[in-house]
DNA sequence: GGCAATTGTTGTCGTCAACAACAATCTTTC
DNA sequence: GAAAGATTGTTGTTGACGACAACAATTGCC
């Protein structure tokens, strides 16, 4: 193999110097086209910023949201179990859960069984503010929906279900 | 709807005070589950880190096989022309670059047509680099196929084809 | 009882997106 | 042709996030 760039669209133009106006969707991606990796990440960040959009009125993050989803649907979690079952640091996980205590959703209740570990539940006025994070939830998901199509949404979502 | 929590499992545990050990993969995710934007999230996350380690002989992270590779194939383009064509912000670039021209793999050429902008280009040496980092690329495009499986990965391509 | 492992915490480092400000340079408009 | 406005590259700041390392308190193991 030689040096050779390109064999999708070399489009070679002067030397060097640019030359006229390129109209930024006229660019070739050569290579990018056929990975995979690339077009998660961008899909990623516009399901991000949808999410982080539709969730906006009530400043919810995407991580915000599976910590609160999981600790309401497990009651009593370590924080350790938690970190490991959505792949968060721990580290990372003391931040997230001092924010959303100081917001009184979700409390850390020491635990007696094991006097180092803290047992996490969601405060009374945590789990009525889960309810409606999941209807905006919800609504986000029917923009993502919008987007890719019904069938392509649950096609992608079985595609992927192992990485859950 | 009421202030209760979740559908799925709810699996109430003790009051407080946590009680037994958790596998962590017994542990629920709920609504997370036919969130697009969870198994995306954690799908990206592994293929980046699958990307990053086959290509860590040559260190090159996806960003930077982005940025070669578009310059690759459309020599003289402007810093702005790239970085609107991968959705990378312009100050971001900047620091690409500098680390790209650093090793010798890039250049910037200052445009006669236009002096506030730079034409990029590939050096000798950038591009005979990039013809080795794109066979890593390939290897690393196998690794998602055994992954997820052939057809599978064929699939999601023509899913995501819209946000490349 | 003593030693290794675990849990939560604090801190540092590097990546990355989002902004804001700035000088140099183009483009538009009068 | 000159002033006003827009664009390009650059620098800097902020905040979310992942990866690590160290530490005290506590537990489990032998």
């Amino acid at each position: 193999m030689t040096a050779g760039a390109a064999q999708a669209s070399p489009r070679k133009r002067a030397g060097n110097g640019a030359a006229r106006r390129i109209d930024a969707d006229e660019i070739g991606l050569d290579a990018l086209v056929g990975h995979a990796g690339y077009a998660v990440r961008r899909f990623q960040i516009w399901i991000f910023q949808d999410f982080i959009k539709t969730l906006g009125n009530v400043d919810i993050r995407p991580t915000q949201y599976s910590v609160l989803t999981v600790i309401g649907a497990n009651p009593g979690l370590s924080q350790m179990a938690v970190a490991k079952r959505l792949g968060i640091e721990r580290a990372r996980l003391v931040h997230l859960l001092d924010s959303l205590e100081q917001r009184k959703l979700v409390k850390r209740v020491k635990s007696k069984a094991d006097r180092r570990s803290h047992a996490l539940h969601l405060t009374a006025q945590g789990e009525i503010a889960l309810a409606k994070f999941k209807r905006l939830a919800a609504e986000h998901e029917r923009h993502v929906e919008d987007k890719i199509g019904k069938a392509n949404r649950e096609r992608l979502l079985q595609i992927l279900a192992g990485f859950t």
